[in-house]
DNA sequence: GTCTATATGTTGATAGAC
DNA sequence: GTCTATCAACATATAGAC
């Protein structure tokens, strides 16, 4: 593919991210994604078959990212602590870095035609399933408490993936500070922990 | 308003309840929603000025519900770990039992004109600072361990009001069971606390 | 590869009879 | 309060010139 037709493809791609996350799929017009991108509407159709196929391919693209790495970090590292801090920083990672296009992952599940929503469906389980690999391995090292392997995979993946609906690379707090809070929270919760309780004269009661 | 025309009103807004959850706000013609409330589309506006209205009946409805009940818990409590139990209770209750209204809540909000965004917008910054004021309270009493009060409210609404998104009443989990998992979740984390595995013989993993 | 022109269907909303 | 009939606008997608 020639450099510039390559180009046009990416401007309509990005186009598309951009008015897709800001007012959805179908509130979101061809002619005005044509418009950013800078030409007509009727050339869209030369690089991509239909409206469906930019949502497709915004979704399949970057729900592959998200596999890829973490598959990457379940090979590479074996301690269950080190890889859960790991898969949390790469997940808030990508989900800032490529805010708008996990946004509508996140939101535009249902504008998906039954034809293609199988596929993605079965990208986004492939996330689940290695999480909860993860989840499980650790808990069955005795690093993380036994509780429901499910309900937790659902727990981070929703607190972390809401990341990408209101950070701001130029807010209060940077993406490695996020991070630090997640990471403990999921790992020590909101409570102080029971021993620093424990030492104290009473409250040792609020525990369970 | 006479029981006849009220029955319908409310029949109307349950048809859109189910169909922009099912389909999206844009998605979801005013056509299917009379069809399944059993009148002609055109005689919706006697009882709605507008399809947006509709949607927000909807959500005002249901943030009004929200925050209501954990104002009411505020009110009546002061212990704060209390306090988060009774929030989260509150929280995934009212997200199991109006699931679809709740999830019309959490993906639909661009779908708002921007004549009615700002009060709905209102309505859930208030709920945020209510939770946020639990949070805080836990802390300077210490009873939570200090941490970033805006997240942690983020990843708590993030993660509870997601229930709405998979749970089924005819699932593996209860609400209540689901309840306990999730108190548990946040207030002490995915790791073994160091004190209770020290104080058991074996297997404190084993606790529920 | 991009354009203009247009096909084809659907949408939210209104008018006015009953 | 509900209907039939219809409007005006807008959508995605196609045809064919350049």
């Amino acid at each position: 593919m020639r450099p510039e037709s390559r180009s046009m493809r990416d401007s309509i791609l990005a186009a598309a991210v951009q008015l897709f996350a800001q007012y959805g799929y179908h509130a979101a017009p061809l002619r005005d994604i044509a418009r950013i991108a800078g030409i007509q509407a009727a050339s869209i159709y030369h690089h991509y078959p239909s409206k469906q196929a930019l949502l497709v391919e915004i979704m399949e693209t970057h729900m592959q990212r998200l596999n890829t790495s973490l598959e990457y970090i379940l090979k590479e590292t074996d301690d269950p602590l080190q890889r859960l801090h790991d898969a949390i920083a790469n997940h808030i990672r990508l989900h800032t870095t490529y805010k708008a296009e996990f946004f509508i992952i996140d939101t535009e599940m249902r504008a998906l035609e039954e034809e293609h929503r199988p596929y993605i469906l079965g990208l986004r389980d492939k996330y689940e399933a290695l999480l909860q690999e993860l989840l499980l391995d650790g808990m069955e090292r005795d690093v993380f408490r036994r509780s429901d392997v499910k309900i937790a995979s659902y727990a981070m993946i929703a607190m972390c993936t809401e990341v990408a609906t209101w950070f701001r690379p130029d807010g209060r707090l940077s993406v490695q500070q996020v991070i630090t809070i997640y990471r403990q929270f999921i790992t020590e919760g909101l409570l102080h922990t029971p021993e620093v309780v424990a030492h104290m004269p009473d409250g040792a009661g609020h525990l369970l």
